[in-house]
DNA sequence: CTGTTAGCGCCTTCAT
DNA sequence: ATGAAGGCGCTAACAG
């Protein structure tokens, strides 16, 4: 590999000058600055970024941080996407992903404990999915490099997020058993407490069944698998007799309370409506398939890459959190019609 | 960030000293090296890793590349669980991961004109897939970063591969349905040739047809996507009348197989039989649930890390092509029994 | 407009 | 067992 020098030598200048002119600084004549560039290409030159990131002490690298149990998530390239996004957009501004997943213990011994967040490979941090404690946030965002959250966001905190819509998208969700469909008795299976996400969720569930003058019934499990859908589903049945729908703060639960309706001789949507939320990929395949919200990872993806790529390079940004709006699916599990056949 | 400098001062030694102790290198007294070790601890110090990388040149960061649409590979998790085999792999020897997605045009204008292949900022490529062009591997390989294939080989080359048993595979999802269901005309849907792993397939589901003393029936459309599974179906169901069972190379055309029988009436796998490939997530719920094949994709991930690493550093390995058994998963799409209700 | 000097933080001879 | 010196490849400050 050939370095600077070699160019510098090659031309007959010095390695300042090839370093102006290969960084479009001014104070080179045009006539050099070619000569400087011809020799490049003919010596197949490529700056060396270790080197420029010791001098600069930037590393143009994001990390895109998850829990480990998150990527993939269970069964769905939820946060792949994020991470895709993320890379796809970062890469026109010649920065690169660098993937972290870490596990619990690293999770809660803190972004310090890290060699890979303390040893300056990177200049940012993305992270990523409402299971990373605050604290860890916290800290890292305390520890100098740039922090975005996605699919996550800490209220009173300066610390920029983006995330979906999640309250509007569960009151859109519900709101359309009650108005498109006359659902009078309406459950919410959700996992566990804290998390940013479901909170939402569970916000716009509420808000759509009060308006509408109806009681909000909600079972609450510890996770929100295809799984813990099941349990939840079931337990709501015995416990609201007269339901006759039922909102998932997640596909997976959707998926799961969907099996539980079958195990129990219920159709669905005809005798139990069922709504989730995400849209993942198989969601379309379910049978029948599943209405649901969708969830634009990939903007999400996008979006962070833009923001924290300002924030390195010191640019003002506005908006602390950003929430991109999350639209109805309508497929058939709600009772809507779908044709069925040719993929769609 | 406090330096190996500041530790030095710190404990009144050189920085060679701190350097030789910090990296467990002979020549320091057990007394000194406490010391260091705990002022280390105490100053907060880490090594800075550009620091390092431009003294060593070794960076430690292995380079994941997909073709861009791969990732996530149209609907399913396929690339990104590889990927994460190979970061959780890497990551216990602390080596990092980054993603690197190439669109088509970057992929034939070759490794070369790529920054981040050529910038020193990795010591190793994992390629992963069957559409990375041979001559982008082989001038990737020819750079002298270390090189690894995942999924995809290339014949009559040295460059180490990792790749499932697809030809296995598909010989005995193929006997299944000849031996298990009694199936005489099958027909075999596949996408593009040129395809290492695609051709593969065919070779497995060619050598049981033979083996049975029954004919080959082949549709081969331009992709391998739900669409053209849909597509490839009909063309075969056409052109076979009397065809009984299909195996598809892999599970979305599978998938859109199963909507086509549909589409006619059929019933699966009643009037026809099908099985995939690859034991995508959303395999298991399809309708009905889909026999497939399962590949390793975790596991692949995990071996090419071990792999790479070895090269990385020297070691001596003797294996150029590794092949991971990958085992049929019976469900119901082939005729087989498999009770409804909760999740398996 | 161009060259010289210095230094980023670390590792590695070579001395001592 | 320890220290001093040099250099990895590049950028930046200061001269000219």
């Amino acid at each position: 590999m050939s370095s600077l020098q070699d160019v510098a030598a090659f031309v007959g200048v010095s390695a300042a000058t090839v370093s102006r002119a290969l960084n479009d600084k001014p104070g080179v004549s045009t006539e050099t600055r070619q000569r400087i560039l011809e020799a490049a290409r003919e010596l197949r030159y490529w700056p060396n970024s270790t080197a420029r990131s010791l001098t600069t002490s930037r590393t143009r690298t994001v990390l895109f941080v998850t829990h480990r149990h998150k990527f993939p998530p269970s069964e769905d390239p939820f946060y792949p996407q994020i991470m895709r996004g993320l890379e796809e957009t970062l890469a026109r501004d010649d920065y690169n992903v660098m993937l972290v997943t870490l596990t619990d213990e690293q999770l809660t011994a803190g972004p310090e404990a890290l060699p890979v967040l303390q040893d300056g490979r990177a200049d940012g941090l993305v992270l990523a999915g409402p299971d990373i404690p605050p604290g860890f946030v916290l800290r890292a965002a305390a520890s100098g490099l740039s922090v975005m959250l996605v699919d996550n966001a800490l209220r009173e905190t300066q610390i920029p997020a983006v995330v979906a819509d999640n309250e509007g998208g569960c009151r859109a969700a519900t709101d359309h058993l009650i108005e498109a469909h006359g659902h009078r008795v309406i459950g919410l299976l959700r996992g566990a407490e804290g998390w940013a996400t479901s909170e939402e969720r569970t916000t716009g569930y509420c808000s759509a069944i009060r308006a509408a003058g109806l009681t909000p019934r909600v079972v609450s499990v510890s996770e929100t698998t295809i799984e813990s859908g099941f349990e939840a589903a079931n337990q709501a049945l015995d416990a609201y007799p007269e339901m006759t729908a039922a909102v998932a703060v997640n596909d997976a639960m959707a998926i799961g309370a969907m099996r539980a309706a079958g195990s129990r001789n219920l159709r669905v949507p005809a005798d139990l409506a069922v709504v989730g939320f995400d849209n993942i990929s198989w969601a379309k395949f379910a049978e029948p398939p599943l209405t649901t919200v969708n969830v634009p990872t990939l903007e999400m993806g996008r979006l962070a890459a833009r923001l924290i790529v300002d924030r390195i390079e010191g640019e003002f940004t506005v908006a602390s959190r950003t929430i991109l709006t999350s639209d109805l699916v309508v497929r058939a599990s709600c009772g809507c019609e779908k044709a069925a056949g040719a993929p769609d």
